[in-house]
DNA sequence: AGGAAAATCCAAAGCGCTTTGGGGAGTGAT
DNA sequence: ATCACTCCCCAAAGCGCTTTGGATTTTCCT
């Protein structure tokens, strides 16, 4: 069924249709009512296509997955991002088209975007430090907003982040009052500008504290369950061990209770452990009491509000870029306790 | 840049152009050269839309990801699943559009990606016994595949799936054969196939080696790390334990594994474990050495697969649909050995 | 009742592409 | 020189919608 078949149905012409079914005030209440009927009874939506045709609008939202082609990782947050984004699309009658793409490619891809004409913007994920991606997009004049934010980058644009620099400054700070002093941090690819960002809240409060940093005690890799593994089995065989760690993420962090446990020692009690968590749905953290410290955010809840953003970005391309930051909640669980004392 | 711009540059017609770029015959080899080259220098590609409506193709697949209302739990699986088919479309020119939609709403999701012609086909995830989406998808005659099967829908369709009966088959002769008697399963919820396949060949070895259903020992849920530890904990509770766990997810294993642990149990000793591992990229079964015993089948690689077969079943629509079953490989980690001996 | 303003509705153009149905220019044979 | 083919290329229609610029009818005042 199409509009034309619509209109005849109705003996009404297709711009009085069309103007019925897009809320126009030039329809007779009665009409407009007759046509919403029809257009249910028949099951006629209009076509994206010509709808964006003769529109100039795609009413669709780029995703743009970067996958190293070295260490083919899937970002475990991205189900729960994309989760909460497409409720907002779905909501405004956006659709979110999902590109994977190698990264080496990405400059292809979103120029092919931009000049099939095939979104209306799109959503940066994972930002890297001076990421060229926000400078190739700005250059392609294609709305963007990302998630998370790009060192380096300095003109003006939307962006939702979690503040990871105070996260990761409260949480070791919360430490040092339990009396570490020999504090770990397992951290993501600190070419993730997140990464970064928690690395100088942990620098900051060590600072603060006046301990050195100490490069034994800092691990940053893509952040699997293997990788909190290792890193915390290869620090716990040194001397002068460290007493808790700092961990970047709630898988990692499995890894380094894994570790804990093996050499036989008690998470929260021998070593403690503090980690970030996305508070992801396949993977929380413990049931009524958290099992482990974590400094808390919603990546579900990010992904709602950064795709809200965009699409006023889109609508309302005068305005100033949004920016949002979230706090992250320091939650205490039962992976800390109070510095085991020297003997 | 638009073919009209493009041709009048060039000094020929859109339809030379045309032609030229999607490599009709009736083109000089000199024209279609000098053609492509401007193509190239000026960044033209042809606006998605225009071309679709042109031809009637969307040259586009809908991926609609189920979101329960009641347990906003977004499938761990489908990060990696998408990934793989997403390497398939871009390999083919297709766009792959995503739906998150709570299943209350599926039909008029569907209905609507149909009527609105936004897309070529559907990939069905999570198949549901007796699920009422291939039916309804049959009726509006658009083309789908499905991750995984139905059981209780009779017509032919296209899907791939793991041979979940078979692997779980397998998993639990290998327990038998260690000695273990009392075998627990830590199912996914039962409405959806896969759960119930792999229970049926759990059921089978069971029944192969005179040993009865215990329901005390067989849990199904949705497969998160807190179902895998409440269950197990609470099996071990009681007298009778269990002193093997067949798992149906590498998530709720580290929860099976967490509760024997603070049991003060080892496992691998005094409980064994095997579980089915979907070959995630960010959560792998250990290093070199797999730590969980588990049936392995890549959900990426099945995602590759699947979006060929569903391309194929668009492009060739009289011939039968593609069917293909994988079987799962057996690997043998540590987390098994022979059934504790009774004291 | 007469005229202006408001309320409804419509025909046709245009969005950027593909594709149909020709048409003119070379080429070789007669 | 003429004819019959190929080779290349083109004008125009059509895909399904929105939107412009009117046209027609109703309603409201005076």
């Amino acid at each position: 069924m199409n509009l034309k078949q619509l209109s005849q149905n109705l003996g009404l012409s297709q711009t009085t249709v069309s103007r019925a079914l897009n809320g126009y005030p030039e329809v007779s209440p009665a009409t407009r009512r007759r046509v919403e009927e029809a257009a249910r009874t028949f099951n006629y939506s209009p076509s994206t296509r010509a709808k964006g045709l003769a529109t100039g609008q795609a009413l669709a939202i780029g995703h743009v997955i970067p996958v190293s082609s070295k260490h083919e990782m899937v970002n475990p947050i991205f189900g729960d991002f994309i989760a909460g984004a497409g409720e907002t699309y779905s909501r405004h009658g956006y659709e979110m088209i999902l590109s994977i793409v190698d990264d080496a490619d990405e400059r292809r891809i979103y120029s092919g975007l931009k000049s099939r004409r095939a979104v209306d913007g799109v959503i940066i994920h994972g930002p890297r430090m001076n990421d060229p991606r926000l400078g190739l997009l700005h250059e392609l004049g294609l709305p963007f907003a990302v998630h998370g934010r790009a060192t380096g980058y300095d003109k003006p644009y939307a962006w939702l982040d979690v503040n990871n620099r105070s996260a990761f400054l409260r949480a070791t700070d919360f430490l040092f009052d339990l009396g570490h002093r020999r504090i770990a941090l397992i951290n993501g690819l600190e070419v993730m500008d997140f990464a970064h960002r928690r690395r100088e809240g942990y620098a900051e409060s060590l600072r603060a504290h006046d301990v050195p940093l100490d490069p034994h005690l800092m691990r940053s890799g893509e952040m699997t369950e293997v990788f909190g593994y290792q890193s915390t089995r290869d620090m716990l065989a040194e001397e002068n061990a460290p007493t808790a760690i700092l961990c970047s993420s709630l898988i990692s962090a499995l890894g380094v209770r894994r570790a804990i446990e093996e050499k036989g020692l008690v998470m929260g009690k021998d070593v403690s452990v503090v980690t970030h968590d996305d508070a992801l749905s396949y993977l929380q953290n413990g049931a009524d009491v958290p099992i482990f410290t974590a400094t808390r955010s919603s990546v579900r809840e990010a992904g709602r509000r950064l795709a809200e953003m965009l699409l006023t970005t889109i609508t309302e391309p005068t305005k100033p870029p949004l920016q949002q930051l979230l706090e992250a909640e320091l939650m205490v669980g039962s992976s800390t306790g109070p510095a085991p004392r020297k003997d």
